[in-house]
DNA sequence: TTGTATGCGTTATCAG
DNA sequence: CTGATAACGCATACAA
C-alpha cells in the first residue's frame, strides 16, 4: 500500500525543525551563509519527509522554467529523430527538459505549437521549418518576449536569426565529381518544391557544380516534385522520356531517391547499372538494400542538432554576450 | 525594431481600467457574473496592452501543468516515432503539451527521466519500457505522488497497472499458418534475450501455434539474439549449420529481419526462394526492398498511443471513477 | 549565522 | 455584479 504524501514543502520542514522558512530554502540550496550543522539537519529532515521541491513554485518565481522548446516537421524522418536525440543529450547534461512539437509541415500548427511553448514559457526554442513556411512573423514575437530561437537544417532565408545548417553545395559537388569521373555524360537533378530554399539552393549548386566539370547545364536535366510518391514518379517520368536519357540522378533526399529506384526497377531499368544515382540525407537503411545508390549525402543531423542546442543554451547563460550565430557545416558524399 | 515587453499582468490592465485584479481575472475567464460591457473593456484592453497570461502562475496556482512526459526507449525505431506522433495529436487536442524523454534501453535513464518529469510536476506519464528494466518501484513513487501512468507496447507483467499492449499470439498464429499452407516443414523462431517478457510471450505463443498446426517443437529451432547486429547474425548462423536448414523464420522483429537477410544475401540464400522470413512490427519500407520478407506483423504503434493517451486523459479527467485499464489489440499479420 | 517581510501572477473565498 | 484579501511554495533583500 503506498502512502498518498501531500508533497512536503519548506515550512513543514522548517516548523518541524523549528527554525524558518528561509533558513531551510537556503540550507537546501547550499547558501553559504548557512552554518554546517543546520545545513545538515535541514538535508536530514528533507530527507526524511521526502521533500521535493515544487517545481512549479520555483518555475513561477525564477521565470525560468529550464525547458526548451523543439518544433520540427516530422519524427518518422531519421534526420529528425536523430537530431532530437541528440538535443535531448545535450539538453539533459544542462539539466533542461524537452518539449516536443511536430508541425507535419503545416504552418498552422507551427504557429500553434509556438503559442503553446510560449505560454508554456519554455526559455528557448529550437526549430526546423517546415516546407511550406512563408510567414516568419513568430521570430518578431519571440523577440518581444524574449525567448530566444535557434533554427537548424532547414532555416530561414534571412541571416537575422540563429541558424545551424548544412552547406549543400559541397555534398553536390563531390556527388557530380563522383558521376563525371565514372564517365556519365547526362546528369538530371530530382529537385523538390521550387518554393523551398532547399531546392533553389540545391539547382544553383548544382549548376556550379556541373560548371566547375566543364559540364554544361542543361534545364531540361532538372524536374522537380512535390515529394510525394506520386511526384517523384512523375518526376522520373519526364526524365526517362528524355530523347538522351539521364545515366546518373541526383535527387533532392533518399526518400525520393527510394521511390525512384522503386520506379526505375519497376520499369526493367538496371539500378546502379543503366541509371545511377545520388541523394541527400545518408538515410541509414541503405545498407540493407540488394540495389542501393551510389551514395548519399551526409547532413549530420546529430552534429546540427547538437550545435543548435548548445547555442541556445550559451544564449540562455549569457544572453547579453552572445551575438548572431551561424553554423554552417559541410555536407559530405559517402558511398554505398 | 521589436519592443521588449515585460509581460502584462492581470494588475496593469486592473490598473489601467481602475477595476479590481479580480474582476480582470473572472472577466477574462468569462465568469457568468462579470457584466458584458466590463468583460469586453477589460479584453479589450487586454488585447491592446498585448496580454498573455503567465501559464506558470497558472501551473503553480491549479497544481496542474497541462503537461504530460512520454518515456520510450528511441525515437530511431519508426514504431515509437509513429506511437508519440499519435500521443502528441490527441495531447494537442485536449491542449497538453508533451515532454519527451528517449531512455535508450537503459535503466537508470529511465528513472532519471521519471524524476525530472515528477521534479517538473507533470500530470501524467505514458511510457514504454526499455529492454532492460526489471525494477518498477518507480511505479510506486507515482502512485504515491499521484500522477497517473500508462504503459503501452512494452508493458510491465504485472497487471498492476495500467497497459495497453499488443495480443503477439494472434499474429504468430497468422504467421505460422501462412508458412504452414505454403508447405514449410521446418519453422525456426529467431527470438529476442530471454530475460524480455516480449521474448518469452513469443516463444510460447510460437509453440502454441505450432501445436495447432499439428507441428512438433522442436527447441533447436528457437535460437536467441541479443538484437545487436552481431548477435543477429550469430543466431542466424546457428539455424543454418541444421542438419535440416529451416526454410521459413519468424524472427523478434523487422530489424532483426533485416539483418538477417542482408546475412542470407551474403551467404548466396534466396530469400523468397530457399528461406522465408515473417516478422514483428511492419517496418513501413519493406515496399522499397527488392527481396522483402513473406509478410510483417503489424503491432498499431497509432492505435496503441493513442488510446494510452485517451486512457491517461480519461484518468486525469476523472481519477476516482476510472479503475484500472487494460487494452490489447491483437497483432495482425500483412503479406508484402 | 539566522529570521522577517515581501512579492512573483493568478484565482478563490468572502464580503459588500 | 464587483472589490478586498488571502493563498499557492519558494527565494531574497533587508534586518538583526
Amino acid at each position: 500500500m503506498t502512502k498518498l504524501n501531500k508533497p512536503t514543502t519548506i515550512k513543514e520542514i522548517a516548523r518541524k525543525l523549528k527554525i524558518s522558512p528561509s533558513t531551510v530554502s537556503r540550507a537546501l540550496n547550499d547558501h553559504p551563509s548557512i552554518g554546517l550543522v543546520t545545513t545538515m539537519r535541514v538535508k536530514k529532515m528533507a530527507e526524511e519527509l521526502n521533500y521535493e521541491p515544487n517545481q512549479t513554485a520555483i518555475f513561477f518565481k525564477q521565470r525560468k522554467t529550464f525547458t526548451i522548446g523543439v518544433v520540427l516537421p516530422t519524427l518518422s524522418e531519421p534526420f529528425f529523430s536523430s537530431a532530437i536525440s541528440a538535443i535531448e543529450a545535450v539538453a539533459e547534461d544542462r539539466k533542461y527538459t524537452v518539449l516536443l512539437g511536430q508541425s507535419l509541415d503545416d504552418a498552422n500548427r507551427e504557429n500553434q505549437i509556438i503559442t503553446t511553448f510560449k505560454k508554456h514559457r519554455v526559455d528557448g526554442i529550437l526549430m526546423s521549418l517546415g516546407k511550406n513556411t512563408t510567414d516568419l512573423s513568430f521570430v518578431d514575437i519571440l523577440a518581444s518576449s524574449q525567448i530566444p530561437i535557434v533554427f537548424f537544417d532547414c532555416v530561414p532565408e534571412s541571416a537575422a536569426v540563429n541558424r545551424v545548417y548544412c552547406n549543400l553545395a559541397s555534398g553536390m559537388e563531390e556527388a557530380i565529381e563522383a558521376f563525371v569521373s565514372r564517365g556519365h555524360k547526362n546528369i538530371a537533378l530530382i529537385n523538390g518544391p521550387e518554393t523551398l530554399l532547399a531546392a533553389t539552393e540545391r539547382t544553383s549548386s548544382f549548376r556550379e557544380a556541373l560548371r566547375k566539370q566543364g559540364y554544361e547545364y542543361n534545364e531540361k536535366y532538372v524536374v522537380h516534385t512535390d515529394l510525394t510518391e506520386e511526384g517523384n514518379h512523375i518526376a522520373m517520368e519526364q526524365l526517362c522520356v528524355l530523347p538522351e536519357r539521364p545515366s546518373a540522378i541526383v535527387s533532392f533526399n533518399d526518400y525520393v531517391t527510394l521511390d525512384v529506384i522503386r520506379y526505375a526497377r519497376s520499369k526493367g531499368i538496371g539500378v546502379g547499372q543503366d541509371m545511377h544515382f545520388i541523394s541527400f540525407a545518408n538515410y541509414p537503411l541503405w545498407k540493407y538494400m540488394e540495389n542501393p545508390p551510389l551514395a548519399s549525402i551526409e547532413q549530420y543531423p546529430d552534429e546540427q542538432g547538437r550545435k543548435a542546442a548548445e547555442i541556445l543554451f550559451d544564449i540562455l547563460d549569457n544572453s547579453d554576450k552572445i551575438g548572431l550565430q551561424e553554423i554552417v557545416f559541410p555536407s559530405k558524399l559517402v558511398f554505398k
